[in-house]
DNA sequence: TCCCTATACCTCGAGCATCTAGGTATCGTA
DNA sequence: TACGATACCTAGATGCTCGAGGTATAGGGA
């Protein structure tokens, strides 16, 4: 049986995330999840730019193309609906973060605040 | 866009914590997993059927047939290489849900190139 | 008696996100 | 000029979830 995922939605969690705090473009933000989760979350090419790509047809990234050292990048940057997915999705996250921790210590009798 | 689901691999993981502390039927198992998140996760008996029987399948678990005020019941309870498989799960989720909580707080912020 | 709900099992098909494995092109360096 | 790194992209297969159904029995109420 092959390691299961967990990774369904963190992927897009994680990108939404990253642009918040500036402009970035897909190859930088495979390399930055790689980097910042010590490579415990591997969101590859194949993963990121779908996702980038239905983000931005959604409205919640705007992308401008620019070139910098001769190479054409295609930077993305949060708009207001973007901010709100990524509220949301945050949210969610640590609910269920909550949630599944509380199985795994098997408090039954604990109130979860 | 819907929702992003964040439920891969959950289901699994949280079956095999809750048959570790005793012997569950299925039926229970979908009622304690709505309960004790507290409705956050809520993986129905389409889910939770079909995991139950791959990871007896795989020997993860172990069924045994019981009849309980005139109910069939199917209770399933851990194998070696079931407790072998939460183990490693765990920690997967452990390490994944550090690195989200890393990313989402936004620590380590290296200077852009 | 009949009917409804709760219990308890099960499966199918749609949908969707991931993952692998490719593809294209440019730049800097050896 | 050959190569690796950069930077973009997509198609197909896989695998898991989820909803909607189906079967059957027990118990209670009208």
């Amino acid at each position: 049986m092959a390691p299961a995922n967990f990774m369904t939605g963190v992927a897009e969690l994680m990108v939404l995330r990253l642009v918040k705090d500036r402009e970035m473009y897909g190859y930088e933000i495979v390399a930055a999840i790689r980097e910042e989760t010590g490579a415990v979350v591997r969101a590859g090419e194949g993963v990121i730019y779908p996702v980038l790509h239905g983000l931005e047809k959604d409205g919640a990234l705007a992308a401008s193309r620019k070139t910098v050292n001769g190479r054409s990048r295609i930077y993305y940057r949060l708009t207001p609906k973007g901010l709100r997915r990524l509220d949301g999705l945050a949210q969610d996250w640590t609910a269920l973060a909550g949630a599944v921790d509380t199985v795994l210590k098997g408090r039954r009798h604990a109130p979860a605040l």
